[in-house]
RNA sequence: GGGGGUGUAGCUCAGUUGGUUAGAGCGAUCGCCUGUCACGCGAUAGGUCGAGGGUUCGAGUCCCUUCACUCCCGCCA
C-alpha cells in the first residue's frame, strides 16, 4: 500500500464498509458537537465524511486543526444510517471512522475561504491563486482545458494533422501587435521577440513538404487586455493545410468545433453547417464583423425613404442629403411597451456616444400611421414602404439611427445587442456559429489616410492574378475568414497568398519596397521561391472556445495561473526587476524613471 | 492614453439629508453541545473607512488630487 493512502476521497461505497483505509487530502470543513466531529476530507477527486468522537485521543488535536491543512487518516468505513446520508457527494452513503491521522501540510490563517461559492476580489484570488483553484468551479474548469485540449489533439490526429513545436525565440515582425522582446546577449544591442503566432513557420512548414500541421500554439502580443483577452499571452490551436481552397478549411473546422462542442456542452448548436456571412453584409445586418447570431433582429437601410417628399423628417433628411445614411431595427408587437423602454434605449444610445434614435411604433386607427414622437413625419405611403423593406407588421415599432457609414454600424451593432437584451431575445442555451468571409484586403486608416493591410497581409487575394485591379486596392476581397460564435471571434484564418511577385505587389500598395519585404519576411518570402504549395489555415483560440464551454465571461477563469489586466503576475511577481549583473551581460542601460 | 464602476474587519458586504463609541455574516480565538453535512448556541479579539489634501463646529459620507483593482474605448496583422 501507498503510504499516504489506499484510496482517493471519491472511491469509497456502501461495498468497501468494514475495510480499513487511509485517505489523505485537505480539510475541507469541520462539523463541531463538542464530543463529536466531522471532518470532510477533499482532494483532486471528492470528498469523503470523516467521524471521531472524543473518546478517541486525537480528538481534542483534531478539533483545533485548521482548515485546508493537509492530514492523512487512516480508519474503518462504515455505512451510514439512512436518515444520515448525504446525497451530494458520492461518496455519501459512507463514512470513515478516524483512527489515527498525521499532518502532512500545515496550513496559515487562509487569506480567502476555499469551501465558499462566494465571488473574491480578483486581486486576492490572483495572488493566492493556488487556492483559489482549490474551489470546485475554477478548479472543474482547469479540469475542462485539460480534457478540451486532449480531446482536440486526438482529433487533429484523427484528421490526418501533426503536431509540431515552433520556436518561442524568434524574430520581431513590423506587422500586427506590439512585440515581447527578448535581449540577445550573444549578439549585443540585437533582439528576439516572442511570436505573435507561429504564423511564418506554420507556413514554412507547409513549404517544407508536410501536409497538415497543427499545435497548441502559444501566442504572445503585448498589448491592452479585455474580459476575453489575456494580457501577454494566450493560446490557439494553430493549424495549416496544404493543396486546400477556403471550403476545404471551413470543412474540418466546422467538423472540428461540433465534435468538440457537442462532446464537452449541454447547450444546442443552431447550426450545424456555419452560415457564411460577407463581412460586408455583416457590417449592415448586424452592425458587427462577430455578429451574435442569436439575436434575431436584423438591420436595415432604408435610406432612399429619406429623399421622398412625402418624409417631413428634416434633421435625417438633411444629414442623408450630405452623405449619411438611415439604418433600422425592427421589434416585433412592441407597440403596447411603456415610454420609458423606447426612451431607456434612445438615452443609451447617447451614453454611448451615438447621436441618439429616433423610433415610431405602426399601428392602425382607420389607417395606417406611425406613433410615436417622430411619427407625424411620416406619409402613409412612406410608412408602407417602410414596413415593405423591414417586414415589419402592425404594432411593430421601428429605430432609426442616423449617420456616415462607419459610425451608422457601430451605432447600429451596439443597439442592436441592447434591444436584444432588454427584450430577452437571445437564448442562452445555443452556440450559434458562423463564419465571415470575405474581408477586404486593404483598409483606409481613419487618422493617416494611409492604406493599410486589413487583417493578415499574407493572406491570399481574390480573382485571378491577372484580372485583380490593383488601382483600387480598397475593392480587392482575400480568401481571409473568421469564425465566430454567440458574438466571439474565436479565430481568423486565410488562404494564403504563396505566391512571392503577388506579394511584392500587394506589400507595394501599402508602400514597402521589395528590398523591405525581403529584410522583414526573409525567412518567408525566400522560402516561396523555392516551390511553395498553396496552402491555408486558421488558428481558433483554445481560451475563448474553453470559456465558452465552460459558460464563463472572463478568460482569467479558464486560465490556471493568469495576469492582471496591467499584465502583473502578483503570485510569482512579474514582472520583476532584474540585478545590475545581468542587464551588463546584455549590454542593456536603463534609463532613470522620471 | 481616455471614460465608467469599485475600494469600510482576514473574506463578503451594510452604513440614511454630514452628527454620539462605524455595524452584520463568514473566518479567527475561547466556552457549551454525540448525527452534522452552510451543524447549532454564547462570548472575545479584530478597523489609518485605499492614500494625501480641502470645506465644516463636526467627514466613512461633500470637494480636489492620487493609488489599486475591474469593465469598456483606443490597441489587438
Amino acid at each position: 500500500m501507498n503510504k499516504y493512502r489506499s484510496h482517493n476521497c471519491n472511491e469509497l461505497r456502501k461495498k468497501d464498509v468494514g475495510s480499513r483505509v487511509l485517505l489523505s487530502g485537505w480539510i475541507n470543513k469541520k462539523r463541531d458537537h463538542g464530543n463529536l466531529l466531522f471532518i470532510d476530507l477533499r482532494d483532486h477527486y471528492g470528498i469523503t465524511q470523516f467521524i471521531i468522537d472524543k473518546d478517541n485521543k486525537n480528538f481534542s488535536r483534531l478539533e483545533k486543526i485548521q482548515l485546508e491543512t493537509v492530514i492523512k487518516i487512516d480508519g474503518e468505513v462504515l455505512e451510514r444510517s439512512k436518515d444520515t446520508i448525504n446525497k451530494e457527494i458520492e461518496t455519501g452513503e459512507i463514512e470513515v471512522s478516524i483512527e489515527n491521522f498525521e499532518i502532512l501540510g500545515n496550513c496559515k490563517e487562509l487569506p480567502l475561504p476555499v469551501f465558499s461559492d462566494q465571488e473574491y476580489a480578483e486581486e486576492i484570488r490572483l495572488k493566492y491563486r493556488f487556492l483559489d483553484l482549490r474551489r470546485k468551479k475554477i478548479h472543474e474548469n482547469i479540469i475542462l482545458r485539460s480534457n478540451v485540449i486532449s480531446f482536440i489533439r486526438s482529433e487533429m490526429n484523427k484528421l490526418g494533422f501533426l503536431e509540431f513545436q515552433t520556436p518561442i525565440l524568434t524574430a520581431s515582425s513590423p506587422e500586427g501587435a506590439r512585440d515581447f522582446l527578448v535581449p540577445s546577449r550573444l549578439s549585443p544591442g540585437k533582439f528576439y521577440a516572442l511570436p505573435q503566432a507561429p504564423q511564418q513557420f506554420k507556413q514554412l512548414i507547409m513549404v517544407s513538404g508536410f501536409d497538415r500541421y497543427f499545435q497548441i500554439a502559444p501566442c504572445f502580443r503585448d498589448e491592452d487586455a479585455r474580459a476575453d483577452r489575456s494580457p501577454g499571452e494566450f493560446y490557439q490551436l494553430d493549424l495549416e493545410m496544404s493543396f486546400v481552397e477556403q471550403e476545404d478549411v471551413f470543412e474540418i473546422v466546422e467538423k472540428l468545433l461540433v465534435n468538440t462542442f457537442t462532446k464537452f456542452s449541454k447547450k444546442k448548436l443552431m447550426f450545424k453547417t456555419f452560415p457564411k456571412i460577407p463581412y460586408k453584409d455583416a457590417l449592415l445586418k448586424y452592425g458587427s464583423d462577430k455578429p451574435d447570431l442569436r439575436n434575431p433582429l436584423i438591420i436595415k437601410d432604408i435610406t432612399e425613404i429619406f429623399s421622398r417628399e412625402d418624409v417631413k423628417f428634416e434633421i435625417f433628411k438633411k444629414l442623408v442629403k450630405s452623405g449619411s445614411k438611415v439604418r433600422c431595427i425592427v421589434t416585433k408587437d412592441t407597440k403596447d411597451k411603456p415610454r420609458s423602454f423606447f426612451d431607456n434605449i434612445d438615452k443609451w444610445t447617447k451614453e454611448q456616444g451615438g447621436s441618439g434614435l429616433a423610433y415610431f411604433t405602426i399601428e392602425k386607427d382607420k389607417d395606417i400611421v406611425a406613433k410615436g414622437p417622430i411619427g407625424k413625419f411620416f406619409s402613409k405611403n412612406s410608412i408602407e414602404d417602410i414596413m415593405k423593406k423591414t417586414e415589419a407588421k402592425i404594432g411593430d415599432s421601428i429605430f432609426l439611427a442616423c449617420a456616415e457609414q462607419k459610425e451608422l454600424e457601430r451605432i447600429t451593432g451596439l443597439v442592436r445587442d441592447k434591444i436584444a437584451q432588454d427584450l430577452d431575445l437571445i437564448d442562452e442555451k445555443v452556440f450559434a456559429f458562423c463564419w465571415v468571409v470575405d474581408y477586404p484586403m486593404f483598409e483606409k486608416d481613419d487618422k493617416t489616410k494611409k492604406i493599410e493591410f486589413s487583417h493578415n497581409p499574407f493572406s491570399m487575394p481574390q480573382g485571378k492574378i491577372d484580372k485583380i485591379n490593383f488601382d483600387k486596392p480598397l475593392e480587392i476581397l482575400a480568401f481571409q475568414y473568421d469564425i465566430v460564435c454567440n458574438g466571439v471571434e474565436l479565430s481568423s484564418g486565410a488562404i494564403r497568398n504563396h505566391i512571392p511577385e503577388l506579394m511584392y505587389k500587394l506589400f507595394s500598395i501599402v508602400g514597402y519596397d521589395k528590398k523591405q519585404v525581403n529584410d522583414k519576411f526573409s525567412g518567408m518570402i525566400n522560402a516561396l521561391s523555392y516551390g511553395a504549395p498553396p496552402h491555408g489555415g486558421i488558428a481558433p483560440g483554445i481560451d475563448r472556445i474553453v470559456m465558452l464551454l465552460a459558460e464563463e465571461k472572463n478568460i482569467r477563469e479558464v486560465t490556471m495561473f493568469p495576469m492582471n489586466q496591467n499584465a502583473q503576475d502578483l503570485m510569482m511577481n512579474a514582472p520583476s526587476q532584474v540585478s545590475e549583473d545581468q542587464l551588463k551581460e546584455l549590454n542593456l542601460i536603463l534609463k532613470s524613471k522620471k
